[in-house]
DNA sequence: ACATGTGAAGCGCTTCACAGCG
DNA sequence: CGCTGTGAAGCGCTTCACATGT
């Protein structure tokens, strides 16, 4: 399941050409054995051709159905610091169906701020503008001392999941889904097989 | 393995006074079951009391040890966007060991800017760069265009891990170890949640 | 003949349950 | 009595191998 984006990423990374392909080049494309390739897709139904290998095109709207990718979901940043910023100019996002709906920024003085079209407003303003404009993704990009207030305020106004970048790990309702990303962590990890690999 | 540096994370996050935590308190601040704990912490020799709990300080230590995070790291990053940039400026990395050796580019019009005190040099200087300053970690943040073209020239220098932030799967030596991570996929992976549950 | 789809075996990780120790 | 450390059971995911379909 959470190979599915990979497939998709080298799905997309495939030259023009390319109309059919082969579990085993997927496989390889993607770090994987060839049999796991085709488990996974069988999971999304029979979209193969035996003796022939899949259809790009189709795998890719298949795979983005199945990711629930045809549909656009709004999104709010918070915490415009260096990585609020990079996050909310990177317009990878925009292409694939996540909209920018709004960025918040405890510091007064980034309020009014603009970042690509997008206005940076007060925390206060976070809870009316997740409900009204029906944002279902937060992405968390403070301090950690302020991640886990943050996630209240957006749990209260409903959000649905959330990206956390912040080092902590915040407490939310069952109702929300949280996935976190901490560069320290996985540096940390690095560090682990370097070490590993000196013995 | 990938869970200690979480461990370590609950543990920094600590109050001060806390001398002591049992393996349940461990799990809930940390999201998991107390018995994953134990034998995490098993793993690492037998460093709790029984009846009583882990000693917080001894524990930090021995899982710094583990991961290998009582040495000091040079760490390299290439591509300074935003990403890089907030990367950069990011103080946590030093206070956990990572030092950062050097700061690169592409973009001539970037090379001689300054970081938090590190000037940003050319992709030429690289490879030597990471030979000469004993690199240990690169971190790739540069467009998905360029990422294999600069992991070419970081293997072919010796680097032994590379934190790659670029949405494409790199192809990189047995001797280098990866770690992906792509800000896209993990939206994607959110989506399939949201998909899931309104079903 | 070639590549998918899939039962079955294999493997590692998670969870349970309790013995052992302070 | 409380909490750790750990064998054993349970579970899910990965891999293999081959039958199936074009």
């Amino acid at each position: 399941v959470q190979r599915l984006p990979l497939y998709l990423q080298c799905l997309d990374d495939l030259p023009a050409g390319q109309s059919s392909i082969s579990s085993e080049e997927l496989a390889t494309e993607a770090g994987l054995n060839s049999a796991q390739v085709r488990k996974d897709l069988s999971f999304l139904g029979s979209y193969g051709v035996r003796g022939v290998g899949y259809d790009v095109d189709k795998l890719r709207f298949e795979i983005r159905q199945e990711l629930g990718l045809n549909k656009e979901r709004g999104m709010v940043i918070v915490g415009i610091g260096n990585l609020g910023r990079a996050l909310a100019n990177f317009r990878g996002f925009q292409e694939q169906g996540f909209q920018i709906v709004g960025l918040f920024d405890a510091d007064p003085r980034k309020i009014g701020g603009r970042i690509d079209g997008h206005e940076i407003e007060p925390l206060d303003a976070l809870g009316d503008a997740v409900r009204s404009r029906d944002a279902a993704i937060a992405v968390i990009a403070t301090p950690a001392e302020s991640a886990q207030e943050v996630a209240d305020l957006l749990a209260s106004a409903g959000i649905c999941a959330i990206l956390n970048f912040a080092p902590v790990v915040i407490r939310v309702p069952d109702a929300v889904d949280v996935r976190r990303v901490d560069f320290s962590s996985e540096l940390r990890v690095l560090s682990f097989y370097l070490h590993q690999r000196s013995m």
